[in-house]
DNA sequence: AATAGTACTTGGTGATACAAGGTATTATAA
DNA sequence: TTATAATACCTTGTATCACCAAGTACTATT
């Protein structure tokens, strides 16, 4: 049965983490490893095939961009930001989940 | 940018979903269009094509089990309830729903 | 030079939700 | 008696997302 708790929280994860990757790079601007130990530390695994990809997707989409830095430390990262158009959609995606908290809480009572 | 802001919506809710058929089947056995129509109440929207399969899904996994009941008011009706497999799983799920719960109001602080 | 560490990228797979259509039963209207 | 509407169940095809498992490239250390 573990395999099915395992895809659960798999699943209910799903489509958060294009949030709360808005919500790290509004704080300030980031890249992908940063972003990953920043998750981590907010208990939430992520790999990075699966946050490239979607750092890609949202900077097509507008709502990031990006500038390469040079690291001492070894090759060149690249720091996301968010632009105007992620702040403004930030907004949407709280209300988003705060009607999904109410609709979690409607449903157990 | 509507289109954005709708898929995130549903995005989000993935997984979700199966969270919120145990709970209302944990309240009391219903059947498909009972279901769907709690949900609305709720403020989610689900299609019939996206909850049949679900059902049988959770069935198949041994979270549910169901039984035929005449209508008055059209076709017979599929009951769906709750297995004591299904309801210890339920324990598991509130879990990791509390955590991602956490996980966003960590990211957001 | 070779190895280890850091960082970015990509192709293939599995799971979920949705759109759109289909089947079957009962009640009502023509 | 047929036709229509309403209710209820089911299926196929598609898009999206997250993960796994590789691969590429740069820097520092041995």
């Amino acid at each position: 049965m573990e395999h099915i708790v395992d895809n659960i929280k798999s699943q209910m994860r799903k489509g958060l983490l294009e949030y709360c990757i808005l919500l790290i790079l509004n704080k300030k601007e980031a890249y992908a490893s940063s972003i990953i130990e920043e998750l981590k530390q907010a208990n939430m695994i992520v790999v990075e095939g699966t946050l490239y990809p979607l750092l890609i997707r949202q900077k097509n989409q507008g709502l990031l961009s990006y500038r390469w830095e040079e690291s001492t430390q070894g090759p060149p990262r690249k720091y996301y930001m968010i632009t105007e158009k992620g702040k403004s959609l930030i907004g949407e995606m709280d209300l988003a989940w705060q009607e999904i908290v109410s609709t979690i809480e409607t449903i157990r009572k």
